[in-house]
DNA sequence: CTGAAAGCGCTTACAG
DNA sequence: CTGAAAGCGCTTACAG
């Protein structure tokens, strides 16, 4: 209708102000519920925003007060379920301390990585958690996010020689648990699958897996160590070639649960039972680890717990001490993985146990 | 050391215009890249911003501005795969387009959707793109959006008598088109597992399945029809049941993947052969489906290239159709789902077809 | 308890 | 091509 504005404006303060009738700066203490002013005043003024449809403006509160109450978190991918729980656990922390989260992802590119600090540091979030690119292996980035008093908390995929607080998975422990189960069940001849070595994660899952056989003496032949089978597709191929030779594996550990799926395929294809003939184990604890025949045994990371540690890092030990001596040195939090077995790596008679004595 | 301030404070535009000697609304110029600054002084201003160390405030641009550059995402849950692909989608779309992403859950709670409503508005986001929770049934946070002069789409869950832009799946006919490819490996009998008869998109995959049925001159009893059966317990209690009767269904189309796997499981359990016996057929296309045994087919709702879409109709189309009469009327786009024909439901010799000729 | 004034860091007409 | 001035919508010492 003629009479309306075509272009109606967001309410201000300043139209508060007016309406009531007296300074904006009074409005703002009110509505921010300030000791200084009466409660008849604020009463009034908080009616009078709800009538004129006001909305606080963040961006300019922000400007003033010089913190964002928002935090950004990177991550190398979200549709991946380990980063998806993760980034749950996270929002879950904002949403309880009042904060905003603006998500950015590094696609494993470091150029991308950049670009996503580049982006937060402009945004003027409080704090940048982030989960390193496969690609990083510089910091110089994240002394950028510093360098802006801008708080860091790395968490998983973390370079430890950067000085900042990190929260981090027990690899080591953790394969070292799949790794002592797999031997309770009577297996002795575990062959490892692993990830590319240079990754400190892999690295710390494979120790943990030289660390149990070692400390259960038993000897493992060179060639049932292979590196870098992540997948489904080339742990197929690598499990049922060493399915065949005479002095065959009679359990896996793997890095990932795509590599365990592979040897599930292998071992239906060579005609062996899983987990009578050979027991299987992986990592992630991914959905579908429920669904096979057998059901896979697996490491659960407790990834949302873990995102939300990440977080009260930030809200829990760094707002709370902004100006102690305590937050000068870094924080290392480690969050215990549990082994949740499952049909692929119980088994009901311990037959190769018998078979030992 | 001494000579340090202790805590640094951001370089600004002012500092840049100081260290140069120019005015500050040069400087500002000259990083925006506006035609009317000198080259020479462009690549001055440019030298001396990355000296100090200069990042861009975006809060204090936005303020000026009014607009943000930063549109926001509210899921019901962003650790589900079909939302994980969506957001990843939308991510792309906002990367392209040089924009930033806000992503908020509703936990399927009416609450907190509107409190999400509430907080992209007071961050001053240009655009919001919302999948309703289940909770949902008024619009008047919705309302309030729009009220705010910012641009609003809908997709997968939505409310169709509130006029936006809308994205949705094509439920109905990819039901069809899955009960179609059942009939045409010569299934005869096709149970249906529907969800919550409540949500329009449920009805939606339910009409789709009477309608191939009735298309196609099949008569179903009305015991075939079961709602609300979204998990697998459930549907492999309801299998179950089902294929004891003397008149068993010879194949099921379920609206969830879980429920096709509760029905997988049902058939092994009574001795049936999938997909000789009994076909069946879920929704979504979980990652699980690729992996069972046999693997399960399943409708593809093309997650990723959805939410892609729902961020285009923002960037390419609202954008750029600001003051035109098209934006006037609401875009309605449908997204088609594939179906993916795996083990669960394709013969090799069409038994049923053959026995019925 | 209330208000006037300054300022957060930018951008944008407008003038030269 | 460059600059001075105003202003985006808030908050915060400071004064009364």
């Amino acid at each position: 209708m003629p009479g309306e504005k075509e272009k109606k404006k967001r309410a201000t303060i300043r139209d508060i102000a007016d309406a009531v009738g007296i300074a904006p700066s009074s409005v703002s203490k009110a509505l921010n519920d300030l000791p200084t002013i009466s409660e008849n005043m604020k009463t009034l003024v908080r009616a009078k925003a709800r009538e004129l449809n006001y909305k606080h403006n963040s961006n300019a509160a922000n400007l003033r007060r010089g913190r964002s109450r928002t935090i950004g978190v990177i991550v190398p991918k979200i549709n991946v379920a380990f980063f998806a729980d993760i980034i749950a656990g996270i929002e879950q922390a904002c949403f309880e301390n009042d904060h905003r989260l603006i998500i950015c992802q590094s696609h494993e590119s470091f150029e991308r990585e950049m670009q996503a600090v580049e982006t937060l540091i402009q945004q003027n979030v409080d704090c940048v958690l982030i989960s390193l690119s496969q690609e990083t292996k510089t910091t110089d980035h994240l002394k950028e996010i510093t360098n802006h008093n801008i708080q860091l908390v790395q968490f998983d995929r973390v370079d430890h020689t950067f000085g900042s607080h990190i929260l981090v998975n027990d690899n080591r422990e953790a394969s070292f648990k799949a790794v002592q189960h797999l031997i309770s069940q009577g297996y002795k001849k575990i062959a490892f699958f692993g990830g590319p070595d240079y990754l400190p994660l892999y690295k710390e899952r494979k120790q943990g897996y030289l660390d149990a056989i070692g400390s259960a003496g038993l000897t493992i032949p060179y060639n049932f160590i292979v590196d870098n089978i992540l997948k489904r597709a080339p742990a197929e191929v690598a499990a049922t070639e060493l399915l065949r030779l005479k002095f065959a594996p009679d359990a896996f550990f793997t890095v990932s649960d795509y590599a365990a799926l592979g040897v599930l395929k292998a071992a239906e294809r060579c005609g062996k039972k899983v987990p009578g003939d050979i027991g299987i184990i992986g990592f992630s604890n991914e959905a579908f680890t429920e669904v096979t025949s057998p059901t896979l045994s697996s490491v659960s990371q407790q990834s949302r717990e873990m995102g939300r540690e990440t977080a009260y890092i930030y809200f829990n030990y760094v707002l709370n001490h902004h100006d102690d001596d305590k937050a000068a040195h870094s924080l290392k939090l480690v969050i215990e993985s549990a082994v949740i077995e499952r049909e692929s790596s119980v088994r009901k008679n311990k037959k190769g146990n018998k078979a030992g004595l």
